[in-house]
DNA sequence: GCCGAATTAGTAAGTATTTACTAAATTGAT
DNA sequence: ATCAATTTAGTAAATACTTACTAATTCGGC
């Protein structure tokens, strides 16, 4: 992983990267880094290192450990191209879509850029101020679209009347748990259930017990 | 802060706290630290200010900072009382007393001790090496329980034919997403919701989701 | 194309402060 | 007076950040 460093004797003098690359560099470190050990676990020595610079260069792209936490975080702020997809499928109130979509496109974020998942948990628990902004921008937007739809599906007669906030609770639990478990915990596990295998049961599992059911099948489950 | 406790024999002056008080005042306060800024992020001057008491004084309780967070965590490694409050429950195949009992068992215990709750995640995050002992007395266990009891109700006909594993994780996960979503985001939403009507609520879904049902109810969840 | 000045990217070696941790002096209860 | 509990007053290492300088690259007039 060490970048060039041996330009002195050599004949062909390694191209010194663009400073857009070097940004990309120091960013792409940084984020390994504090994904790992969180902001106060990790230190402006081991990013500049790990980038293959001293710490000073680092601090020429930023001015603090703090600009460069927040320059990784807000690049990871992002409109909700999820939800956006899913609008369709929602309007035609396509619940086998609409979940499945969204439950696809969850895990296989988490699958794609663990990083971010874990960053997530760490400015969340460290209370850092971009916090809010990264959840508003993410989870904040999920929760609402889920909830609004599962209030909209209520107000159809095709959902049972629960609270739509624990009802969306309820269907992104399930997801975000398998995240957790995946992720924070057991990366190994993550390979093990087909992605496939698990958003149909989740989202079969959920469907089935937020639909509204005749009367028998109801009474079925007080025992 | 001034530390007095109940006076014993002398009335006149302030008794100084006997050593087993000193100890719990410095778990209680470390509880308190490294819950809320995690391990790193936490210094033991921190700590010893917050007990009222010099760095120097602490360290006389404990060898290191690491010894303290170890015998933090440690205190709160415990056995698994509510899954053996529930062993009665599952083997009589009571499927509403046992996800009733584990929804409440859980959700108290994040309303009693939140802290607790952070301190799992930031040893989770951190990747200290006493997470895993932690994990084994509290998260394990009860998953366990729940993915044996899913296997037991699919053998026994009573549950449809999911993975277990996916099935626990769909319960827990509605949980732990509640409990962190209250504790970790927004401390204030816990009290919103009256924990009575978020376990029935989770339960019902839960239980109406995954149980068998007559032909006709499943292939409604197709559309 | 060519070349020296201007600019940019980088380094080595710091500084000031914080941190975990400790030895020796001091306090206070009995 | 004794002695454990506590404080004072440190130490060495680490950490975020800076200074003073150098190497690499770009640029403008020829």
């Amino acid at each position: 992983m060490s970048n060039q460093a041996a330009p002195q004797s050599s004949v062909r003098r390694a191209r010194r990267p663009t400073a857009g690359e070097r940004r990309e560099a120091i960013l792409r470190e940084g984020l390994r880094c504090f994904a790992a050990r969180g902001f106060s676990g990790t230190t402006t020595r081991e990013v500049a290192a790990g980038v293959g610079i001293t710490e000073a260069a680092l601090y020429r792209y930023f001015p603090s450990k703090e600009a460069l936490y927040s320059a990784i975080i807000e690049s990871k702020i992002e409109g909700p191209p999820l939800i956006e997809r899913l609008a369709d499928d929602a309007v035609r109130r396509d619940d086998v879509a609409v979940f499945t979509g969204l439950a696809r496109g969850m895990l296989e974020r988490g699958a794609r850029d663990p990083e971010f998942m874990r960053i997530l948990f760490f400015t969340a628990l460290e209370a850092h101020e971009l916090a809010a902004p990264l959840f508003a921008s993410h989870v904040g937007p999920t929760r609402e679209f889920v909830t609004g739809y599962v209030r909209q599906r209520i107000a159809d007669g095709a959902f049972r009347p629960i609270d739509p906030v624990l009802g969306a609770r309820a269907f992104l639990g399930m997801i975000r748990d398998h995240l957790i478990v995946s992720i924070v915990h057991d990366p190994a596990e993550v390979h093990r259930l087909p992605i496939e295998d698990v958003v149909s049961t989740f989202v079969e599992l959920f469907l089935t017990g937020i639909r509204a059911q005749d009367r028998a099948a109801r009474e079925q489950v007080r025992t």
